[in-house]
DNA sequence: ACAATCAGACAGACCTGTCTGTATATATGC
DNA sequence: GCATATATACAGACAGGTCTGTCTGATTGT
């Protein structure tokens, strides 16, 4: 799994093939069946995996900030831009993973999506516990500017995007959750 | 050509093969292979093609708006919330690219980069006409909300993300491409 | 003994790219 | 106008590799 796990998100899904993994991980083939019936379940797997990573480290690295709603949004943005810094990153594994499955009911669509619904809920309540106007319109912004960050780091290849990111989103924090005139 | 062109916007660069293409559109693969002598190669001209199909709409609208800059930005969301909310919208091709082949080198990638670069390019010189402050911080920012209401748009399967993206460029314009606080 | 894992062969489908001979459209020369 | 040459495209077979998933018998751990 954790070779799956580097590989997908280095090469990308339909790059890998289960051949590769099985080598890679001295694993044998009914083994990894025995586990994951398909593929698609293995991807799902993956992704689940890097969902419950990622919250795990998310919900650590907030807990600090639990009285301190504003500055929470902003340790989002600064632990984000961290992980676009990383000699590793390649992007977000779930917009990845949508790129390449289009229909939104495979299975890693699915992953997706509730992922992505957790991460506008971080957004969401902290909005709220702020008092900010109009919290549900800000999330829906911050998710947005959030998704850019991964995307556009990676598309450019380092992490200023995610430091750009930051500061919009700062922008959009003192700005109240406000439609612009 | 077209028939690669929504296939592959349709349904992933990796999960259609030329085989499929050919027996598409009626082409023989020695012509196929006659033009484009290698799947990279086809790739790379269908994000060509739709890079400047794209930049030729853009441009015809935004000819409109050549004195009025900063409603030039605000037409650049307003078209893109339209093409989000079209039925046969499926994300950014270039994003949805970049995530199906993370070779920055590869052709594919290189169209992706150039392409980019004249999008930013589009804020950027906005936002100087406008005698913003900041230009260039404010253009990359905006280049971030151009992403994410594409990416959303395509992950929420609505147009409501690019919406949302408009708002939030009409924020930052608003202030100006200030560093907030 | 049983459960889990392994090594590795296999099946059938699909992939990219190569090749041959044929067909069609167009241009040129007489 | 007709014959010929050339350019372009076609049908389809082929090669070799890769893919996902199945299966068998053997090995290892408890």
């Amino acid at each position: 799994m954790q070779v799956a796990d580097e590989l997908f998100y280095a090469r990308g899904l339909h790059a890998v093939g289960i051949d590769e993994i099985i080598a890679k991980s001295g694993a044998a083939k009914a083994t990894l069946y025995a586990h994951f019936p398909t593929k698609d379940d293995l991807i799902a797997a993956y992704l689940q995996q890097r969902s419950a990573a990622w919250r795990d480290y998310l919900d650590t690295t907030l807990a600090t900030y639990t009285d301190r709603p504003r500055e929470r949004i902003d340790a989002i943005f600064r632990v984000l831009a961290d992980r676009c810094g990383a000699a590793d990153f390649r992007g977000c594994p779930f917009v990845n993973a949508a790129a390449e499955y289009p229909d939104p009911r495979h299975p890693a669509r699915l992953v997706v999506a509730a992922q992505r619904q957790w991460v506008r809920g971080l957004f969401r309540d902290a909005a709220r516990e702020a008092r900010l106007r109009q919290p549900e319109a800000l999330a829906d912004q911050l998710v947005l500017l959030y998704d850019s960050a991964l995307v556009g780091s990676h598309l450019m290849g380092t992490a200023k995007p995610a430091t750009r990111a930051r500061e919009a989103a700062r922008v959009l924090v003192a700005a109240g959750g406000t439609k612009s005139r």
